[in-house]
RNA sequence: GGGCAGAUUCCCGAGUGGCCAAAGGGGACAGACUGUAAAUCUGCUGCAAAUUGCUUCGGUGGUUCGAAUCCACCUCUGCCCA
């Protein structure tokens, strides 16, 4: 099976400027390719990581990434997808972001003896002066044709700065300096990003009449249409910081019926036959499905020894057996058992269970708090720095949420 | 620059002098059912020393016994005209 076909089998391509000619390049590792990443947090997160492991797929077949970190872009903001402008970003806050970035991305691909570059387009684009930008780009980029892209057409109501206006000819800008300084010949992105592709192959056509190719990735999308990777708190982060390597596992494992064996095709390695093979799983057998989801996640983003701690935990957690020794942890000192105690509801804020004492205070009172497998109904309960004992607590809100809790 | 409309709690959105911590929906959270899934039903959803108190309706100041609601100015957004 060639390259191009695993990556229609695994449901990853969404749309592609030149199918045939493509093929021809990525099969033959013949491409080099750039996919742009803005530095808008401090660390990847599960979209990132799409785009990754699509990297790596690449550059296993001997073809050669640019990772593009969008210093530069990251200034505009891309308004693709978004209904509200983006709050701007400090320029110290942008090159904290690009340093973090770096520093993941290394984990993924492998960057020594040139077989791929890490670039950050603030390099060009800081320094370009808005008169030549004007005559030499923007006279090849018709203001009606942009207004019909998908990515502005969604923000006509709600209102679009110029600023942001602008990202699809900076990006597009990007195509076009990576073509002529590294031989970029393809672009990938996600599939929100396709007009600011397209930008960038035209804008390449017009000044140098070459030809430059674009393809999507499907965006991980769950059974309603909503992005994955995202929970209340926020994005699921592949910085263990952010994200710990357990809560990482537990969002895997937890995700629907109907859309495992998407996730387990689009974000693994796993060989397809033995993804088709699940495709008979039915009810309860895809609970294990679900596992080997999370477990190679996790496994690909936090090594093998997380991956196994984590699978450890949860089974301890859901299933009774397993080890116990890293489920999450929260450390309390003397100090926080003020006159040397303290109620359950300020254990649960303490053990970050709760935002509130008020939220703490629901919880108890509609049975969903539990210490040591014993379930709390007085919000009165107290607790001293002695009943944590030498091994701790486990404190378990809601049946999936559990800390347990250390006295130091 | 001129005219019009608007800014409400996590989101959408009602509320136009007291009965407002603010309808309804979504989401989130908790319970029942289950398979750590979905669907469904129930509860709950500002904070706290909790039959009470405190802070909140873009900002500042004012009117009033009392303001999300009325007035003035300001900031921001959309639409129309230029």
């Amino acid at each position: 099976m060639t390259l191009y076909d695993e990556l229609v089998a695994r449901g990853l391509i969404a749309q592609v400027t030149d199918e045939a000619e493509i093929k021809e390049l990525i099969n033959n590792g013949k491409a080099t390719f750039y996919i742009g990443f803005d530095p808008t947090a401090d660390s990847l997160h599960v979209g990132h990581f799409m785009a990754l492991c699509l990297m790596k797929r690449l550059q296993m077949a001997g073809n050669k990434p640019i990772a593009l970190i969008g210093g530069g872009t990251a200034m505009i903001g891309d308004p693709s997808g978004r209904t509200d402008m983006r709050q701007m970003m400090t320029p110290e806050t942008i090159q904290h972001n690009c340093e973090c970035f770096k520093k993941q991305m290394s984990r993924f691909i492998d960057f020594s003896e040139g077989k791929a570059l890490m670039v950050n387009n603030a390099d060009w684009l800081m320094d370009l002066n808005y008169i030549d930008v004007l005559r030499e780009v923007g006279t090849h980029f018709s203001v009606n044709r942009m207004l019909t892209a998908e990515c502005y057409k969604q923000r006509m109501e709600k209102g679009l700065s110029f600023l942001e206006f602008n990202y699809m000819i900076m990006q597009s800008y990007d195509f076009y300096i990576l073509y002529q300084k590294y031989g970029c010949n393809m672009e990938f992105g996600g599939d929100d990003q396709w007009s600011n592709m397209l930008g960038g192959t035209e804008l390449i056509r017009r000044k140098l009449g070459k030809d430059a190719y674009a393809m999507t990735i499907n965006l991980l999308l769950n059974s309603e249409g909503k992005k994955m990777g995202k929970t209340q708190s926020g994005a699921v982060w592949l910085d263990p910081e952010k994200t710990s390597p357990f809560d990482f596992f537990q969002y895997w494992r937890n995700v629907s019926d109907a859309d495992v064996l998407k996730c387990i095709r689009m974000l693994t390695f796993l060989p397809l036959e033995e993804i088709d093979a699940m495709e008979s799983w039915e009810g309860s057998q895809l609970n294990q499905a679900k596992e080997i989801l999370a477990y190679e996640l996790t496994k690909l983003v936090h090594g093998e020894e997380e991956a196994n701690k984590a699978k450890d935990a949860s089974h301890a957690l859901f299933a009774g057996g397993g080890d116990l020794a890293h489920m999450p942890t929260a450390e309390l000192s003397a100090a926080d058992f003020e006159g040397g105690s303290m109620d359950i509801l300020a254990l649960l804020v303490k053990a970050g269970l709760a935002p509130s004492r008020s939220d703490a205070r629901r919880a108890v009172e509609q049975g969903g708090v539990s210490v040591a497998d014993e379930k709390i109904t007085d919000i009165k309960t107290m607790y001293t720095a002695d009943s944590f004992g030498e091994e701790g607590l486990i404190v378990k809100r809601g049946k999936k949420k559990f800390v347990k809790v250390l006295v130091k």
